[in-house]
DNA sequence: AATAGTCTTCCACACAATGAAACTAAATTT
DNA sequence: AAATTTAGTTTCATTGTGTGGAAGACTATT
């Protein structure tokens, strides 16, 4: 049972702009500091587009300059860190854990045919989105007859509070949640400037529809229903979603596959139960 | 105050045959030991295809069962660790690190265009690989006209001890850190049975040569040539490599191409150094 | 040359990380 | 089904590791 206590007080009354990444959820592991400030300074290097200077990460990470260094030093030595210079980032060690998750996630391999299938039934684009702390990202995708236009890669960060298949995630989540997601969402300029909690429940489908729909929301041009996959274990963190053009596909026909997905979304949570792991 | 015991006695005299990932180099960082243990963790749940057991973890990371655990509900937080019933792998967040270092990586960038250019060029496909621990990694590949056969996707750990790529990245390294790579790669099954270290050092390029070449050495049917990439600050870590089937080329023009390899990866370099990060 | 900024090393202190042991849960065997 | 083993989790006292201040090297910049 995880305390809700922010175990880090160095997030002191005043709002920093520039926000700590901090652990995924509020969800706080029971201590160690040193681990998850090394894992503040990686997440920090990922959301920078460009190399970071030693000072740069300690400030925006709120750590001092002797402890970012040490933590860099350590993650160099295992190749998730580059260094030139005096400009860090992000190292090749990251590479091969991202091919083991691809190759070997039992959730993921499970999920590909379920995809494949859907999108050759559908002729839509079929998506598979996990969430990860206060966003989701694309993890999986097959392509329908209609490819959408924009590029969408795996591992894309995008908001839990714009699209189908990130406000699915957080339908059922409370008042208070939800508010720290509205505000990262914000952060990361995924929102346009600062929108309140009723905006953003507004959106949101009833909690008893169990699917989600939007229209233009995230991209426009796009539209898109998605549903919750139940996981056997944990909470749900998992969506399944149809997108296609606005243009190729009318909106009713896309509400009329729901159906499929659901029924896509209930085949994947089987199957994983069976898994033996 | 030192302590004369070792901060960690599991790296004893003794090798342990299940041994610990332990950090890339031999170098070692001055300390940060929870956050060591911690990479250790992570890299050992890469190296297995399968979910890992908390106790399996703490064995073969010479940890114990209670600071495993501590572990890897950090990491979890961090999405770096996914659970399922009693079972750990890698997470999700390990795809937005790979594609911030895919989109962002300079020297990554700078590379593209030139494997372009040489694939192009010579026909043949062009890769970069990079140094990591004790073994290297694909990170770039532009296929020629002849395509391997093989699939070999990015971000792949493979030994340095055979083929070009490989080769030419140890080939000025004092005996005893090559008894290390020797004695991984046999650890990681990437070479048979327990093999000496003059039996490596006859298979690698006279260091003068400059490059270094392989037929039939890591993958049967298969040839390549490779140079290192001179790195600007860091110790040699990259190098670029020409690779066809055997029979789609003949083995002396293969080599002729090298001083086209040693003029690419000369771009390289430069192009790093102009970078202002 | 002088100044401001950034990075790195050193060190004493405090508390965070640790392992032993107790405890619970889940397999496995009898 | 009870008994036994094995695996996982929590608790807690101890200590050693991670910590930040301060001082020292650098490097820009003026």
């Amino acid at each position: 049972m995880r305390t809700e206590l922010p175990y880090n007080e160095r997030m002191s009354t005043v709002d920093d702009p520039t926000a700590p990444p901090g652990p995924v959820a509020g969800k706080t592991a029971t201590t160690m500091r040193s681990l998850s400030r090394a894992l503040d300074v990686f997440e920090q290097l990922q959301r920078s587009d460009r190399p970071q200077r030693l000072s740069e990460l300690a400030r925006s990470c709120g750590i001092t300059l002797p402890t970012t260094l040490r933590l860099l030093r350590v993650l160099q030595d295992y190749g998730l860190v580059s260094q030139t210079e005096k400009n860090y980032r992000i190292g090749p060690a990251v590479l091969p854990a991202a091919r083991s998750f691809l190759e070997n996630d039992p959730l993921l391999l499970a999920a590909r045919p379920i995809l494949l299938q859907l999108a050759t039934q559908t002729h839509l684009t079929a998506s598979l989105y996990s969430r990860l702390g206060l966003e989701r990202i694309l993890v999986a995708r097959v392509d329908g007859d209609n490819p959408l236009r924009y590029d969408l890669p795996l591992g894309k960060r995008l908001p839990l509070t714009r699209g189908a298949a990130g406000k699915i995630l957080i339908a059922d989540l409370p008042d208070e949640e939800l508010q720290h997601i509205a505000e990262a969402a914000v952060d990361r300029r995924q929102e346009e400037t600062s929108f309140d909690l009723e905006v953003l429940k507004s959106r949101l489908p009833d909690p008893e529809a169990g699917y989600a729909f939007s229209v233009d929301e995230r991209a426009s041009g796009v539209m898109s229903a998605a549903v919750a996959v139940p996981h056997p274990t944990s909470a749900v963190t998992e969506s399944i979603a149809l997108t296609t053009p606005v243009e190729a596909y009318p909106q009713e026909d896309l509400r009329a596959q729901v159906p499929e997905l659901r029924r896509a979304a209930r085949r994947l949570s089987e199957l994983l139960e069976g898994v033996v792991y």
